[in-house]
DNA sequence: TATTTTTTCGACTTTCGGTCGAAAAACTCT
DNA sequence: AGAGTTTTTCGACCGAAAGTCGAAAAAATA
């Protein structure tokens, strides 16, 4: 009673990589079935729904994400690279899978809006950890830590996921980054690196 | 060759109703059509698809809104009340149409942020030229106007559109605001007012 | 009035998510 | 091994919904 798993696994991953390469809207539950080799019947023995399966690979997606971001906030780094690591870590990385453009694009809306409220969600929690570890060093200096780096994501996530951004966003979302954290000003001027 | 500019006035009226009231994702081309009291053809003689339709309602939306927003430009009321008045001026508001919630639920993720999207596209611009009043009267002081604008305007949405927000978020949400602009602190204060 | 253009109609098609009952495969127990 | 039970698989079928199309009706034009 375990073939069960395996084949939903299975699933899981054609879905994952059909939903990035086409996005979830143009990804028929014929077309995973079709690649997949199965019936309907199958899929929905192991799928509620087609969402649900979009639920599901969300959390496989973010899962991964977040692994390297764990690694980051461990690692004996100053801080503020940390942060920026993490940050970075997250970000859907251009080499990966998503070929052609692909994520960002607008009839992915769904799958986009999903992935950045979950991956906020997840992550909010560990920059916090390391804003209060540089609070203890004395690097920031701040209060309501969970509500400002939440915004800090948002903006960022919002101008920077989907490639059309200036230097002058780079330079102001790092000027916002300081001021918002208590940062003396400089801190966290290599983030202009990372982002690029 | 006229009559079918009114018979769209009234089929994006209707649309406008029932999405509104209903989410985009569950009111269906039949709907609308039934309650138009027309036939399928009729409905695809002026539109494109429903799609579309979305697009030329959000369009209604945006024009509504933005009005207000342009009236508080004008007015001689000191600048600060101006920026607020016009972030105000667009939100949502509860007494309105959206029965039941409605708009900002999950159903209707697409709508929702479509018309995020299209609304920070059009409001950057006036919102920028408050701040340039604020800078040339010293209250603000600043560079990059219209990208810190449009972040603050991303913030916002992203922080107090659904209702579940704290009041530390307002705390942070007005810090951010001074500090962005380059405001003196307390200047912005009066925010608290408005949201909640 | 004749003709041309615009508008309307509604049956039909296709696509897609989801259901269901029954068969097959895997597992359990004596 | 064989009977019985549970898990897994199958695929025909369903209903909803977006979108098409040719032809008729209405309106404008000459």
């Amino acid at each position: 009673m375990k073939k069960g798993e395996r084949r939903k696994r299975e699933l899981l991953e054609i879905a994952y990589r059909m939903f990035i390469a086409r996005g979830y809207e143009n990804t028929s539950v014929d077309d995973i079935i079709a690649e997949a080799g199965i019936a309907k019947g199958t899929y929905y023995y192991h799928f509620e729904s087609k969402e649900q399966t979009l639920e599901e690979v969300i959390g496989m997606m973010i899962e991964q994400e977040t692994e390297a971001a764990k690694q980051v906030l461990q690692a004996d780094i100053p801080v503020p690279q940390k942060i920026v690591g993490i940050i970075a870590s997250l970000r859907p990385r251009q080499e990966e899978q998503p070929i052609e453009g692909a994520l960002m694009r607008p009839e992915n809306l769904i799958m986009h809006s999903k992935i950045k409220r979950r991956l906020i969600e997840t992550v909010v929690p560990l920059l916090s950890e390391a804003v209060e570890q540089g609070i203890a060093q004395g690097i920031f200096s701040c209060d309501c830590i969970p509500e400002r780096v939440r915004m800090l994501m948002t903006v960022s996530s919002e101008t920077f996921d989907e490639g059309r951004f200036s230097q002058r966003d780079v330079a102001v979302f790092i000027d916002m980054t300081e001021k918002l954290l208590g940062a003396k000003p400089g801190t966290m001027g290599f983030i202009r690196e990372l982002i690029r």
